[in-house]
DNA sequence: ACCTGAACACCGTTCAAGT
DNA sequence: ACCTGAACACCGTTCAAGT
């Protein structure tokens, strides 16, 4: 079972999402396919542990984080540890966290991740929303980057700078009229980058997480929260 | 080609991603395979240009929407049309903005989401971030949804709360010692409904963004603003 | 309890051949 | 310019048969 999983996350490691066959994967195991199928009733529960695999690596980075006087802060010290594991592994975004049946690991990461919100002035409902905001992001994000390379870009044909500032030549060539935002984020669509990216919109989200938990200041856990203004808030 | 799409777009409509093959298309359409590869290079291209034709719909709703005098609710209001549309075809997020070459309409949706952040203090760069996060959200929200139904579930064999209801079941039978936050949450897990879900991480973004876009109350214009307080922020 | 691999049904894609 | 469908290479999954 664990030299299956091992090869498994080798196959994804090495040639991505499509790579993982029965096939390959028994020949690599030395094996025939049905031997696969005695560890693993089909395809999805495969990818399912092979993901919960790797989030094993995760979970044990992110336990080895310090724990600080700010949830915030460590939530997001959390989401960015996730977030590069899975730039190192596109195929992991796919997966990750689909059925916690199987994925005991990931539900682990998912607590750790929770926990933290815990000591926020949250109800709750506020707290699921949080975690799944901030989980949300992440995947989101890395999902995009697992999907956006084309052919040219594995194939080696193109590098990547080239192929953005292609897009970015087409959308300068659009009407400014009739694509005004397009044109004005097209430069900086072609030098951007990934990660960047993903921590603008990790800190908005977790901007807004702060002014939902309340008044009090960051870090100071001196001040005793305002009972007036606890997080609950009208549905929108 | 027209036919193609929209025999393309019944196809997943009736019965998900999985449906749509060259076999079922050509079937559909009352021709052989090889037609379609006429129209189309491969599936890939197929199923993003299945994606833009149905982004056209979305599109003329977005477009029908009133613009307000708060940007940031404009672009909440999209945010939620376009989430609806995807919560009824959940085969939507998969592609969408993927290869905006492709996708006429998708890039058209992005620049009028876009357009809205021009009428926020930003740099170009934040408008962009923006923009990302907030389709972040509603195409992780919703390809989540995608993804989220097992076998069962289509199946009929059981219904979506009973589903949720024995994962929370699992969840609450966890150590509470060991996973403090899976067992706080478990009976929001067993109850939760997605659009709210939604809702709730959008609203985390647009109150990040409205910090971020200055001081100015929201539907404020009079305040002349700040110029000291610019959108600018140091990378983090 | 664990392994094997031929067999089946089904894919995407190609291509020589047609109109 | 547009259509056809047999053929190819490759899937996931099953199962009778082995140890």
């Amino acid at each position: 079972m664990e030299a299956v999983l091992t090869a498994a996350v080798a196959l994804l490691d090495e040639a991505g999402q499509s790579a993982l066959t029965f096939r390959a994967l028994a020949s690599r195991l030395g094996t025939g396919v049905g031997t696969i199928y005695w560890y693993v009733s089909n395809k999805d529960e495969l990818f399912d542990r092979a993901t919960d695999h790797a989030v094993g690596g995760i979970l044990t980075a992110v336990e080895e984080l310090q724990e600080s006087d700010d949830p915030i802060a460590d939530l997001r010290a959390m989401a960015v540890v996730l977030f590069d594991a899975m730039m190192d592994r596109p195929w992991l975004a796919a997966y990750f966290m689909r059925n916690t049946d199987v994925q005991g690991h990931s539900l682990r990461l998912y607590d750790k991740l929770g926990r933290q919100t815990l000591r926020l002035d949250l109800t709750p409902r506020q707290r699921f929303h949080a975690v799944s905001a901030i989980t949300g992001v992440v995947v989101g994000t890395a999902a995009d980057l697992g999907a956006e390379l084309p052919q040219e870009l594995l194939d080696g044909d193109v590098d990547r700078v080239e192929y953005l500032s292609r897009y970015a030549e087409t959308w300068r060539s659009l009407d400014a009229a009739d694509f005004p935002f397009v044109h004005e984020i097209a430069d900086e669509f072609a030098e951007h980058d990934d990660r960047e990216q993903f921590l603008a919109a990790l800190d908005l989200t977790l901007a807004g997480l702060r002014l939902q938990a309340g008044p009090r200041a960051p870090k100071d856990n001196a001040t005793k929260s305002d009972p007036t203004a606890n997080g609950s808030r009208p549905t929108p």
